[in-house]
DNA sequence: CCAAAAGTGTTGAACTTACACCCATGA
DNA sequence: TCATGGGTGTAAGTTCAACACTTTTGG
């Protein structure tokens, strides 16, 4: 066992076990959306094709709530992330097989209980970070995943179908979408993150009734046909109106 | 410090430490359905005046579902308990104060993150059992808890509002009321957990329309009035509603 | 001019809410 | 007989799905 990730893992043991918390991690899914499509941010770690989530450990004198912030802080450079806590994974084997080889001193190779986050984050002001231990960070789109490290796809598939029962109870859309987004921008996410087509006069009635939306003067010139016009979030009615949640049926 | 809890607690100190995950504890919030109300199982611990959820740490080789399942069914007598994850706390100070006291070297007074369960149990089918922290276990309104300790009317407070959450997909009645049952009973369990008055009528037929129920030949003779006929889940169709939901408006 | 975007109209079905009314029956 | 339970009727209002139609406008 000398490769590159285990010099990584046992260089870092020593910090890990002087300033975290043993036996529990925080896994994030990050949901981006880009290109009418819903994305998750996965790490290539530097052994070869081995996929990760983003994640960390919870210091010894830091919130978990924090931990997670800080954790994705680092990794995407984004401030005041929109973070969602949705279950934790405890079973005993989770992580058996991944560091079997690993030498039982090795901090990770202790059983962790996992605390899973989803994130929201606007794609276009992320900016993402590799560490030590991954090698590249790439946002691929949720319906082609590849094959993931220990349980992550298991946590992937919880983060999305929570996602989903969220929709209409957190500010998914503003969270997901730039401050400034067309009606048919908002139609594409709501299609891609409950995965069926929507009808798009329905939809546009639907929201106007909502009246979380506040129409710009501007339109959003460039494109190959009519200039689409601008929305953004009327965050005070947005934010009522979720409290007792949206409707549920599309 | 020497009082009976604090004895108990070092008495308990190496066993825990031998056995168990340290950091990670799991609380859980116990519904039951009594005299047309909705309770909660709390404890009392042998410190007087100091109220409690059950709850219990998670041994070393175990995984965190089954740790849930044997603490309540140490403190319940229930095999089998309807138990659903539903959020994990993880704040730095979150037990800080009531530990304060207490000895460094007590096992309890280091910081734990807790995984919060709550359980549907059928309050006829419980007999429970109190154990060397507690002198008394009690069915308590969820309308008259008193003050607990730390975080637990937190605790208690999430895990009642994802319940409402989950009325209409997790097979809530089923798990709270015993096998045979009747309308008004199972009208006064939606009532008590959505608090508020629903139309009966309605109620009836929307029962109906979802299939869910099957009316059996007995009725539920002894009472002042009409004998009410007795219904049982029909568990087919009942868990197959429940992958998509039951209806959203109450 | 064309294709995408914006906006409106319509229709039937389904569901909700809020009543009211009738019948059955156990003690 | 009377309070409770069981069951149905109805009317108004809301929402939704599906479809079609019109208008606008950037390049």
């Amino acid at each position: 066992m000398k490769d590159l990730l285990s010099k990584t893992i046992l260089k870092w043991s020593e910090t890990l076990h002087k300033e975290c918390l043993p036996h529990i991690s925080i896994d994030c899914v990050v949901f981006g959306f880009h290109n009418n499509s819903l994305k998750i941010l996965l790490l290539e770690l530097i052994r070869e094709n081995t996929w990760s989530l983003p994640g960390g450990y919870i210091k010894k004198v830091e919130n978990m709530d924090d931990a997670a912030h800080r954790i994705l802080q680092e990794r995407t450079g984004v401030r005041d992330i929109f973070l969602n806590q949705f279950k934790t994974f405890g079973k005993f084997h989770r992580s058996e097989g991944f560091f079997k080889e690993f030498d039982d001193s090795f901090w990770l190779k202790q059983r962790f209980i996992s605390v899973g986050y989803y994130a929201l984050i606007d794609y276009t002001s992320v900016t993402v970070r590799n560490d030590e231990f991954s090698h590249s960070s790439k946002w691929i789109d949720v319906s082609k995943t590849p094959t993931l490290m220990m349980d992550h796809n298991q946590i992937f598939q919880e983060a999305l179908a929570q996602l989903r029962r969220d929709l209409n109870y957190k500010p998914i859309g503003l969270n997901l979408l730039p401050e400034k987004f067309t009606m048919p921008e908002l139609q594409k996410l709501y299609e891609a993150i409950l995965g069926k087509k929507l009808n798009r006069g329905n939809f546009f009635r639907k929201m106007k009734r909502y009246g979380i939306l506040t129409k710009l003067e501007e339109t959003r010139k460039g494109g190959a046909h009519k200039a689409p016009d601008l929305y953004c979030f009327n965050l005070e009615v947005y934010n009522k109106a979720l409290e007792n949640g949206l409707q549920e049926n599309w």
